[in-house]
This record gives C-alpha cells, structure tokens and sequence, in this order.
RNA sequence: GGUCCGGUAGCUCAGUUGGAUAGAGCAUCAGCCUUCUAAGCUGAGGGUCAUUGGUUCGAAUCCAAUCCGGAUCACCA
C-alpha cells in the first residue's frame, strides 16, 4: 500500500476514536502530497469535516495532528496547520526503509498474476497501403497497453485484424495488372506495401480521371462516380474473389504476400509483435448465425424487403443494418461475429480491448449493445481503447490522396536526426559503429514513441512534418540521458545496473536526508500507484508522465548532490540507492511503452 | 438536427474521485561546465482555465445554457 492510501487509512481511523459518534466515510478523506512551498509531506484537508464535527478547522487539525503523532510516532515526525490544511511530516526513516526494502526489487511496481486473459488487438492494418503515422499512433498504443496489463498481472494476447479483402483491396490489384507490367517488390527494389500502395494511389488517380471524362461527356458526377470502368473493374473483381476465382486469387495471394513482407519488416523494426493474427478472408462471413439467432428471439426484426435490423432507439441511438436485403452481410455483422470468435478461442476473454481511433466510437458502442441484447457472454469485456486521429495542419492525412506521412519514412527521419544531433554534439567517442548505429536507433525510436504515448490518447494530436521531433525538454531522449548518466555513475563505482547490481549492506539512517533525496524517494514510492492508474484508465501517457517527472527530479538531484564524493559513507549508500532504483523504475515503466534506455548516450 | 469528444501560457500539452498562489516542455531573456555525461541545471517574463450563470467553506474540475472545433448517425469498410 502506498503511503499516501496508508496515511488516509490512519487518518481515518484516528478520526473514527476521535469522533466515535459521528457518521464518517472513508471516502470524505482527501489526501495529497503537499505544496512545496509549505513545509510537510503529505496533506489532509481538514474542510469535509467541519460541519460534521462542529468544529473549526484550525482545532480538528491540531486535535487530529496530535493524535497522529502521539499514536504514530513511527510514521510522523509533527505536523503543522496552515488554514484548513493538516501538513503532516512523514519521518526519514520511513524513506529509507522503504529504499533499504525496494531499490533493488526488479518487479517494484508489478501485481501477481490474476488469472484473466485479456486480448488487446491492434495495428489492425488494410493490405493496399504501406503504414502511416496515425497506424503508429495506434501500434504503440496497443502494445504500450498490452505490456502495462501484463505488469498489472493480466495475462495478454496481443491480436491483429488484417483487412486482408475487400474493394480497396481490388483496386490495387487493377491497377497493379493494367500499369506494373509484372513489376514485384523484387524487379523494382520497392518494399511490397509501398508498391501495392503506389498501385493504390494509381487507380485513385485513373478512377478520377474517368470521372472527369465521363462528366465532361454529360453524366452526372453521381453516375459518373458508379459507372466509370476502373471501378467497375473492380467490382467485378471483388465478385470473382469471392466466388473463389483461381486466377484472382492467386494475384490476391501474392500482393497480399508481398504486403505482409513489407508489413512484417516494419513491425519489426517498431519492436512490436502479436500472439494472433485474424484475416477477414476468414472471419467476413461471420456473424450471420448470431443474427438468426438474434431473429429468433426477437431482438432483430425483418423489414419488408427482407433485410435485418436491430432497433436501438430506445437507447438514443439509431436502427442498424445486419443483413442487406439479398442476404449478405455488413461490416457490423462480421465484427459481431469476430468478436464472438476471439471469446471463443480462448474459453472466454475477461476483456477484449479494441484499439481503434475515435472516428468509430458509435460503431463500437452500437457492437457491444447489440452484443449485449443478444446476451453474448462476450459483450460485457468489450472496451473501446479509443484515440484521436494524428492530424497534418492542413487536416486529415488521406492515404488515397497521398497526403501521408510515411511510417517507414518517419522512422529513417528520426533515426538520421539522433544521429546528426549526436554528431554534432561530439558524442561519439568510445563507440564503436555497430555501437553507435544501435545507439541512433534506440534514440531516434524512442524518440518517435515518446512524442505519440505522451498524450492522452483520447485526445486528436496535429503533427507538422515541417517541425522535426524535439529531442530535448519532455522526450524520450530526456529520460535516456538521466538514466545514461547514472549508469556512468555506476560504472564509476564498480557497480552494474539491476538485476546485477550489488547489494548493500545493511542500512541504518542516522542522519536527516536532504529535500532532493526525499523527493526522489516519494516519486519512487509512487510508481506502483501510477502503473496501476495507466492499466485502469487505459492510459500509457501517464507513465511518459511520471517517468520524465522522475528524470527532471534525478536532474535536479544530480546537480545538488554528488555521489561518489558524497560528504560520508552512510550518504553516498543511501544516494546510491536511490539512483539505482531510479534507473530501475525508469527502465521498467518505459520498457512498457516499448523504449529502450540506452547506458551510454 | 441527434449523439459523442475536445477548447488551459505565443506553440505542444499536464492537471477533472472538487482543495492552498493553475504546472511542465518548446520558444524568448538572464545566469551555471579545471569537480559523477551541459541531450543537463538555476532563474525571469508569459493565464479572463472558451463565455455566462448555478451548486459549495472552496470550481480548470460538478450542473445548466451558449459559442467554437472535430467525429459520427450508409443496404461503405
């Protein structure tokens, strides 16, 4: 238990012997780190109770500060009351016992393992374009929040949906077949999602330009739009897939072949992997027995025209198509069938997350209602892990338009920039190339990670290209470069990083620690507290939060203290500590999120 | 039009189970490297927390209305 949850627990019991008449809750307690402008540690605000108790606020304080020292002497050194506020003073030795306990706890900040599987799926990508910025947006998310479950002791199945068929699909493959003259990502040297997607953008162009004639000729834009030959083209071709089309398949195996090849490299270079992977070819005709069934019990309705529907307007939303009027299925249809099908492949999820970005929150919320009407055991475990779409200034990025910015291309920027700054900063002695190429990556990466899991995901994000990604201030970089100077430290010493580092004697605090050694400790001591809130409120920024927080204070620290000419023995043990620990916490929190802290920079 | 999300310093963002004088980073300005890594540290300036009203001892945070921006409401996926 944190010290903040311990002191709230305390106090309310010391009011409760106080005060045994009155009716208090626990929830009435309010506690916070106090100001640094005041002295003490930790508040409680004394205001909640004064009506209660009838008293003044200055008196409850000193009747409450009293009995918390006399009673807890252990834990409280005194305490002061400024204007409705009771400052408590937290004794050192509680600091150091606690640094003494977890500096050199690997897992600090772990939970046991549960017993629930969740699936986090995500990336989720369409097989007829390379990955852009946005997808990265989505790609570190996911895995950001799968590996902050599992420290949270959830066991994870990190899922990826591949939009493997479809339309979009079809007009890569026209367009590859009238204009590529056989050309493969082997002919030509081009990474095979950016070829398909070259073929993508090539039919986006051609259909426009049909239109245009078509317009000109007399037709109506409308019609013009339905009846231009590419598309056509491509419709055909959707319809000869699925009525399995040897020689359409076969070319739809292969660019989707060169797709995943292009896909997989990117992948790996994100440092980013899956445990399953789902193809719509597979999972598009899903769902159609949960929509007979739906009918059945007379959660879904017939219209005339033979079509079905579900009516959620007794919810505040709207009616809802399952089955088109011959039959076939929507995307609705299919994704309640998939989501039946992950719950069934793993003997029940007790949730299924969906990271997918904020322009489907009604899909979402109309998937898990209507899941939840048709009593699918899977529907309750549904959670949308919604995000804001990666915005250029001048708007949406359109991958039809080839208005994106790269994700492959983002990546090898970011990397030629750790590398230029590092250069130009004369930081490259006593590396060697293969030393300083992984060095160049692991910034330039970390870098690119930081800057999209520091918002808070729910928020829309504008990225100006024109604008490098800093490397300075609140970065990944920032926290790289605190964490590489306590392992020079380190080495200094003679000692290594955890789980090797050597441990210590046993530590008896004789003397008073300083502010920047309490302040270091308290953000330490607060770590388990901040990665349960990132698992509970689905949030990784929170760790990019506390991890740059704990990097400015070790900072500050460092400038104030030295450690190997720490003024005695006991000092440079205990300041020791603590920077073993912080660079264990900042490993462990930004391993999380998928970023490496390199021990030389 | 209905629903949902957002609006905090010049810019990018923290801060919302209601707590003290609203915080960081970038940018600007002024200091700090014969001493553990200056990708750092210290300080200064910069605010009508979109607006108005309400609830309360106390509101950026809760409620209502309004304004602005975005998403969505397809027999598209």
């Amino acid at each position: 238990m944190t010290i903040a949850a311990q002191i709230k627990d305390i106090a309310f019991k010391a009011l409760k012997n106080l005060f045994p008449e009155a009716d208090m809750q626990a929830s009435m307690i309010t506690v916070n780190q106090t100001k640094p402008e005041f002295t003490g540690d930790y508040t409680v605000v004394l205001f909640p109770f004064v009506k209660l108790l009838r008293q003044k606020p200055d008196e409850l304080g000193k009747q409450l500060g009293d009995y918390l020292v006399a009673n807890h002497g252990d834990l409280f050194t005194s305490y002061a009351i400024v204007s409705g506020f009771l400052n408590l003073t937290v004794q050192d030795s509680y600091w150091a016992s606690f640094l003494t306990k977890e500096y050199n706890n690997t897992a600090f900040g772990e939970k046991p393992k549960n017993g629930k599987k969740v699936m986090v799926e995500y990336s989720s990508p369409n097989t007829n374009k390379p990955l852009h910025f946005g997808h990265l947006r989505n790609i570190f998310l996911g895995y950001a929040m799968a590996d902050v479950l599992k420290a949270n002791g959830y066991d994870v199945i990190k899922a990826n949906l591949i939009n493997d068929r479809g339309i979009h699909i079809c007009k890569s493959m026209i367009a590859w077949m009238r204009y590529a003259n056989g050309a493969t990502p082997q002919s030509t040297g081009i990474k095979g999602d950016h070829l398909v997607g070259d073929y993508y953008v090539k039919f986006n162009d051609i259909y426009k330009a049909e239109i245009k004639q078509l317009v000109e000729g007399g037709m109506a834009e409308a019609t013009a739009e339905k009846e231009a030959p590419i598309m056509k083209e491509a419709q055909d071709m959707l319809r000869k897939w699925e009525a399995g089309d040897k020689e359409v398949y076969s070319l739809w195996e292969t660019m989707n072949g060169w797709v995943y090849e292009g896909f997989n490299e990117s992948y790996k270079r994100l440092g980013v992997d899956f445990d399953k992977m789902y193809y719509e070819s597979n999972t598009y005709l899903l769902g159609k027995s949960l929509v007979e069934e739906g009918l059945s019990k007379g959660v879904l309705f017939k219209k005339e025209d033979g079509s079905v529907w579900i009516d959620l307007t007794a919810d505040g939303l709207d009616q809802k198509l399952l089955l088109r009027s011959d039959g076939t299925s929507v995307y609705m249809t299919q994704d309640l069938g998939t989501a039946q099908l992950k719950y069934n492949d793993h003997n029940g999820l007790h949730q299924s997350i969906y990271v997918i970005a904020d322009e489907q929150n009604y899909h979402m919320q109309v998937l898990k209602l209507i899941l939840q009407k048709l009593g699918e055991p899977c529907a309750d475990g549904i959670y949308h892990l919604s995000y804001g779409m990666v915005e250029l200034p001048s708007g949406r990025m359109k991958s039809r338009e080839g208005t994106v910015v790269d994700a492959d291309d983002m990546m090898d920027e970011m990397i030629s920039m750790s590398r230029q700054q590092t250069e130009e900063a004369g930081k490259t002695e006593g590396f060697t190339q293969e030393e300083l190429d992984r060095l160049y990556y692991t910034i330039g990466m970390g870098a690119l990670k930081f800057y999209l899991l520091r918002v808070d995901p729910k928020k829309k994000m504008i990225f100006d290209p024109k604008e490098s990604i800093d490397l300075h201030g609140f970065t990944a970089t920032f926290i790289q470069y605190a964490h590489a100077r306590i392992c020079s430290i380190l080495r200094k010493e003679g000692l290594s990083l955890l789980p090797d580092s050597n441990t210590f004697a046993s530590f008896t605090l004789t003397q008073g620690i300083t502010t920047a050694e309490k302040k270091l400790a308290v953000s330490l001591e607060q770590y388990p507290a901040i990665l349960e809130n990132a698992a509970t409120e689905y949030n990784p920024s929170l760790l990019c939060n506390y991890c740059f927080a704990l990097a400015q204070q070790f900072n500050s620290f460092y400038d104030e203290h030295s450690i190997s000419k720490a003024e005695n023995e006991e000092k440079k043990q205990l300041r020791l500590m603590l920077i073993v620990m912080t660079a264990q916490t900042m490993r462990h929190a930004m391993k999380l999120l998928g970023i490496a802290l390199p021990e030389k920079m």
